[in-house]
DNA sequence: TAATCAGCTTTTTTT
DNA sequence: AAGCTGATTA
């Protein structure tokens, strides 16, 4: 081990080296983009263990994304073997979680809570607005979660909040206080509570905390610069007594302020962790010279900046591609045809990076790539564990985990159809307000009264005997065999098998693709001491599945926003919308600290690029369905000119939106019908075709027929003639 | 109760 | 352009 270690330590550059092995005690170090931080952190760790005689089990790293914990533990793996076990390595969302399931009972937690994500939180909201009559007008929920979660991130709990001006304020404070006691009652912890509540565990408990200040002789934290509040506390109460305690951040990328981060924490750092020891690594090893130049020149329109300059040893490279599109589709061709070239000239699909500012920016391009036959993916856009059937088959388990979950149940009763409606749901909600109890408690009180009776009561006891067989099941069967039980005993995949269509087609694979996570995760996660296997798989769909499904990437060009880019690098780097009110969004642009975030954003996205970098934008975009006049980007503007090259546009424009008319295909070449085709039916008459989706034998129509309606018709089987 | 439809809002970024 | 909500209809 000691000979990696030196071998190690001799590729790093006295920068890093001197952060590597900086004396115990306080350390900020500031890392440019492409410095070699994670580097520096994991070889911080190996050398405390190797070289200063620490204990892994005194080591606690904490990072953002669980991408990033996973990459450290493999490394440190890779460097320390079977001594890096016994740390603690994971992110701040994660590592609080596994506490609060070791120590449920101070937390007052039920044993069996749950993890909720921002969805399952909205809904809450959105359901308690209609308990406490709150106009859905006025309050909007999403602002009121925004609210919520901005308070939790802040550590401030409902109770504090007690005398305050404004009426706005005084109905959030109400819907905030009902919505922690919702949660407590149906045993739900968001992504906030998490930290919360893990923060006061160990504010409350003098026990628990001496024991982890004790353990954790030494704090090493990535990505300082998005820390928040809540986070900050958590982390100086951890780290008041620790031997050592590194932080690793970049003022420059920090991109989550949205979400509650504080740059200041660096500084706060600084002034609270005595004797900080401050090392800049500025010696970029990913870029061109001129990327890098473009990208110093950009952040230097930022105020307030601790101060850092990147440079490189590098060459200066290609100058920076400008391309103005005449509207979002001609840029995407763009976009296609140097992709093409980069393709042509060896390049890989999967050296390619496509970014841009909002993920509703992907759709043209992606229609752009698939017409040309380029193999992309995107990251974004909703996760597996975020699909509708997805969390319909996740809420019949969370249920058998916890029948108090009252989300759940609401979810699924009548989900595939039981003919359980609103009125009933209604009925069960009054009797479990009557009797103090669960939704679930509630349906079976009323089936032993006879309350609900006849058709819908069926259907209601229907839904209690397969939630009481699931629960049966849990107690013996594996948790791969309990999901699959849970996706075919509730009828779920039944109800999507009868429906035709391309959608459905999908939802059916997902779902299997779930019994398939089920059995992987069976087969990799290690049982965890204090839970039960289904729930330590539900806890793992809401934490730690969050990343995205990186598996087919080799190949495949990379569409992602800018925001899930930090922390990636790619040869080729597209930068698409480059536009004002776009890129800057204009959300931004009313105060000048978010635009500043905007533009650490956009340096973020410049220095992804190693060698080549494409700035692009259009002069019309469709926003809204209307064709708006688009002005460039201020950062554009930003960078000095002599790193630019424009690309002017190829003459031939193509107007936008000419209607290829879609044709559909069926049977034998030459057949189909398109949209808006006058067709005849035998039964229904004519009509006017207005949609379709699937391929093949699973090819509908929709039909506006002049006499009966509309109608969908399976093309196979409907006998449909052009007129 | 379930399915369909018209009309309305939406698009910032996510652990 | 697309997805959602609430109203209407079967």
């Amino acid at each position: 081990m000691e000979t990696s270690l030196s071998q190690h330590l001799d590729i790093l550059n006295p920068a890093q080296q001197a952060a590597v092995t900086a004396p115990l005690g306080n350390l900020l170090v500031l890392a440019g983009a492409g410095s070699g931080k994670t580097r520096v952190l994991v070889h911080r760790i190996a050398w405390l263990i190797s070289e200063m005689s620490v204990s892994a089990y005194g080591v606690l790293a904490v990072t953002f994304t669980n991408k990033a914990a996973g990459e450290m533990r493999g490394r440190l793996r890779h460097m320390l073997g079977s001594e890096a076990e016994g740390m603690w390595v994971g992110t701040f969302h994660g590592l609080a979680h596994k506490m609060l399931r070791l120590h449920w009972q101070e937390a007052h937690l039920l044993q069996n809570f749950q993890v909720i994500d921002g969805d399952d939180q909205l809904q809450l909201i959105r359901r308690l607005f209609k308990t406490l009559n709150v106009n859905e007008d006025r309050f909007e929920p999403k602002k009121i979660q925004g609210y919520i979660n901005r308070k939790k991130d802040e550590g401030v709990r409902s109770a504090a909040l007690s005398h305050v001006e404004s009426a706005y304020d005084q109905v959030a404070i109400e819907v905030y206080r009902h919505y922690e006691k919702l949660c407590e009652g149906s045993g739900l912890v968001d992504f906030a509570e998490l930290l919360l509540r893990s923060y006061e565990l160990l504010k409350n408990n003098v026990e628990l905390l001496t024991y982890y200040q004790a353990r954790f002789l030494h704090v090493l934290v990535d990505e300082f610069q998005d820390t928040n509040t809540i986070q900050y506390l958590w982390l100086s109460l951890l780290a008041v007594h620790a031997k050592s305690v590194t932080v690793v951040g970049d003022d420059d990328q920090s991109i989550y302020g949205w979400r509650g981060a504080k740059i200041e924490n660096i500084r706060r750092f600084e002034r609270e962790f005595s004797e900080t020891q401050v090392v800049r690594l500025e010696q970029n090893y990913r870029s061109t010279g001129t990327i890098l130049s473009a990208a110093n020149a950009l952040i230097s329109h930022n105020g307030s900046r601790l101060g850092k300059t990147l440079w490189t040893a590098g060459e200066k490279g290609d100058p920076i591609i400008v391309y103005a599109g005449f509207n979002e589709e001609d840029e995407a061709l763009f976009v296609v045809r140097e992709i093409r070239a980069w393709l042509m000239e060896g390049g890989r699909a999967s050296e390619i990076g496509v970014l841009y500012r909002s993920n509703a920016q992907s759709r043209v391009l992606e229609e752009a790539l698939v017409r040309a036959g380029i193999p992309y993916s995107v990251y974004g856009g909703l996760r597996f564990f975020e699909r509708a059937e997805i969390k319909d088959a996740l809420a019949y388990l969370r249920l058998v985990v916890n029948s108090k979950d009252n989300t759940s149940f609401e979810r699924v009763v009548n989900v595939p159809p039981r003919g359980i409606g609103d009125r009933t749901i209604e009925k069960l909600q009054e009797i479990a307000a009557e009797e103090q109890c669960s939704l679930w408690e509630a349906a079976k009180k009323a089936l032993e009264r006879g309350i609900i009776a006849n058709r819908i009561g069926a259907g209601l006891a229907a839904f209690v005997a397969l939630i009481e067989n699931l629960m049966a099941e849990m107690v013996e069967g594996s948790l791969s065999k309990l999901v699959q039980a849970s996706i075919y005993e509730s009828g779920l995949l039944a109800f999507f098998k009868d429906q035709k269509g391309e959608k459905a087609q999908n939802r059916i694979e997902n779902l299997e693709e779930l019994i398939n996570a089920a059995t992987d995760f069976e087969n990799e996660y290690p049982v965890e001491n204090n839970l039960s296997p289904l729930a330590a798989f539900l806890a793992y769909t809401s934490l730690e599945a969050g990343d995205r499904e990186n598996g087919q990437a080799e190949s495949h060009v990379q569409l992602m926003t800018l925001h899930s880019a930090k922390g990636l690098e790619f040869p080729l780097v597209f930068i698409c919308g480059m536009e004002d009110g776009l890129f800057p969004h204009h959300f931004s642009r009313e105060n000048p600290q978010s635009l500043e975030e905007e533009r650490r954003l956009c340096y973020v996205g410049v220095t992804r690029a190693r060698t080549k970098l494409y700035l692009t934008h259009a002069e019309k975009r469709r926003v809204f369905g209307r064709d708006e006049e688009r002005r460039i980007s201020r950062f554009i503007r930003e960078i000095p000119e002599n790193l630019i090259k424009e690309i002017n546009r190829r003459v031939s424009i193509r107007y936008p939106h000419v209607q290829t008319p879609s044709v559909i295909p069926i049977g034998e070449e030459g057949e189909g019908f398109c949209l808006g085709q006058r067709v005849t039916h035998p039964k229904f008459g004519e009509g006017t075709v207005i949609d379709h989706e699937g391929m093949g034998e699973r090819t509908r129509v929709h039909v506006k027929f002049d006499v009966f309606g509309s109608k969908w018709l399976a093309l196979a089987y409907a006998k449909l003639e052009a007129v």
